[in-house]
DNA sequence: AATGAATGAGCTTTCATTCAT
DNA sequence: AATGAATGAAAGCTCATTCAT
């Protein structure tokens, strides 16, 4: 069914994020996982030996590498912090919209409703910490000071993070171009 | 009509709430519910018929109501809009400390965790645009236009939600003051 | 909601020997049968005091009287057994019909689905010798010798039960028609 | 392909149709089948993954099967078709005698006590068809005409039906044999 | 690396019944 | 006679995981 057969880890990956995103670490079960990327109950294990947690960190951690890439083509060819901003909000905006239904941020919608499991909190720590650095250092290159251009990079993502919410919540990605438009420092 | 003792459906309201704040829709049993609560099983069906879905509805409502005093309380001797979103702000950051673990927005934890219950989306939005429609009553009340009102207020919650992101993952209630303290408009 | 009010307990027995006769003993509960009927729940234990169990012998006794008038109607008037049995399957072709679905036998459908309340066999077997009785006296009535009355009257029932049993399952009431047609003695 | 000891599947099957037939569908519950059939509960979802209502039809099959053969049996050798029904007849009465307990024909039993599962009226109904078609064959070969065949062969199924819930409620496997040897046609 | 069967604890929900008023 | 709350056992089902091959 796969045409020239993508790996078997990779399938369970992408379909893992797409469903977690969807429903939440505990809104979704293996069975669902398995069943709908097709691979057979047994294999999980071989990939991920720690079983389904272990599929969640590699979900969101894939997730994130789509993240910032997104981040750093937003801010590439800007010439001011805020128009970076204005560009990666736009760009959420596109990725929320092009979504099968109103989903959030993909990191926070697999890790950060179970922090039941204590390893989740910490992995979402450092995907975060990893844009707001990269945030940071753009800020830095377009003229912010070093410690401000952190707590920037930072508001900014309380920011996206807010405005997620709220376009999930009434489904349309409207709030998330609104922040980027409001946007001023 | 009220037994002596506190009314059962309270009594599992106020659990759930609570269990459903520290992991979410999915990450709770009933089972749990139960017996944190002490209330036998048969018992829940007789005042929540259509389940789990139905205490977690009253759950949030009842959270939600908690909420809507906090803000007001945060404006009522407010004499600037700018005040009242900082008072409103430093509010929630106690209301974070005093839990026993971090944890985010009452509604959201509750009810965003678990989209595949149609029911819950409208639920949210009903409870969050009273909230908005409450700052913004205070904002016209402190000098803002109408229109302008209902946006700023907008702004304010999704920069609380994003911030009670950033305050779980880091385990401090810092960004939360923060976002208050940095707020213009 | 009832115009001058039935009692209560006519009201039970009558849904329930609806709802039973659709779905077998184990197939219903009370809760259903208290939703249909609109009676609350506290009450079926006055006028039942052995719950569940004495309203379907209930429900089933009630419905053999009617069973019973309708073979006293096709009998009354009949000129030989013959016509008679004629008489009956048409007339309890013309009942399977006016049913909202394809249904069995009353008695049978409530009572003979749950041997395991041992009660049951025999209020069946009272009811089913009352009818083979009645259908033998007519029997003899019309000429038949008493003791081969009795196997017809028997034989009769056995026709009846089967074809039911042919009528449920093709949701047609055509098999009941036509063992009235065949049958000769 | 084929562990040492009887496959788990055919176990379930085996179980569920003895305890089906004995208390009807609704009559069981799981719970029971699997602690008599020793096979543990989570077992159950892998070779039914449509639970109990799979089971019960995989069960009422192979029991069709069963009842299949015995009719084969039963006229392979008559010279009449009067011979093969009354040969039937006494075959059916011993199948009822070596029960533990009175019960009625095994796929009635299973299916027809649970109208509310619509998938159960079309299975007895092929079922069924499957055997009449057989009786059906058998009578053409003694000699009947092709169209009548089809109608004796469901008189003989509808007398069959309905003795069998004259014996189950009797506790004798009389009715069974007298209808085969009161059968004329 | 891959796989289908097995596993039993746990899930949400429904059950018939009892009780205090 | 009537009633809503309470009750816990049992219902059917899903869970993440382990195992033998």
């Amino acid at each position: 069914m796969q045409s020239p057969r993508r790996p078997t880890r990779d399938i369970l990956i992408e379909t893992a994020a797409r469903l977690f995103r969807r429903s939440g670490y505990h809104g979704v079960g293996l069975t669902e996982i398995l069943a709908t990327s097709g691979v057979p109950k047994g294999s999980l294990y071989h990939h991920f030996p720690n079983g389904k947690a272990d599929l969640a960190i590699a979900a969101a951690s894939w997730a994130a590498t789509g993240m910032f890439q997104i981040i750093e083509d937003a801010f590439q060819h800007a010439e001011s912090f805020e128009e970076g901003v204005k560009t990666l909000c736009y760009k959420l905006a596109k990725f929320f919209d092009i979504s099968e239904q109103a989903m959030g941020c993909p990191v926070s919608s697999i890790l950060s409703q179970a922090d039941d499991i204590p390893e989740f909190r910490s992995a979402t720590g450092q995907i975060f910490d990893g844009w707001i650095e990269h945030i940071a250092r753009h800020g830095c290159r377009l003229g912010i000071a070093e410690k401000q251009a952190r707590d920037q990079a930072e508001l900014v993502l309380i920011l996206i993070q807010g405005a997620w919410v709220m376009a999930r919540l009434r489904d349309t990605s409207d709030p998330i171009r609104r922040v980027g438009d409001q946007f001023t420092r």
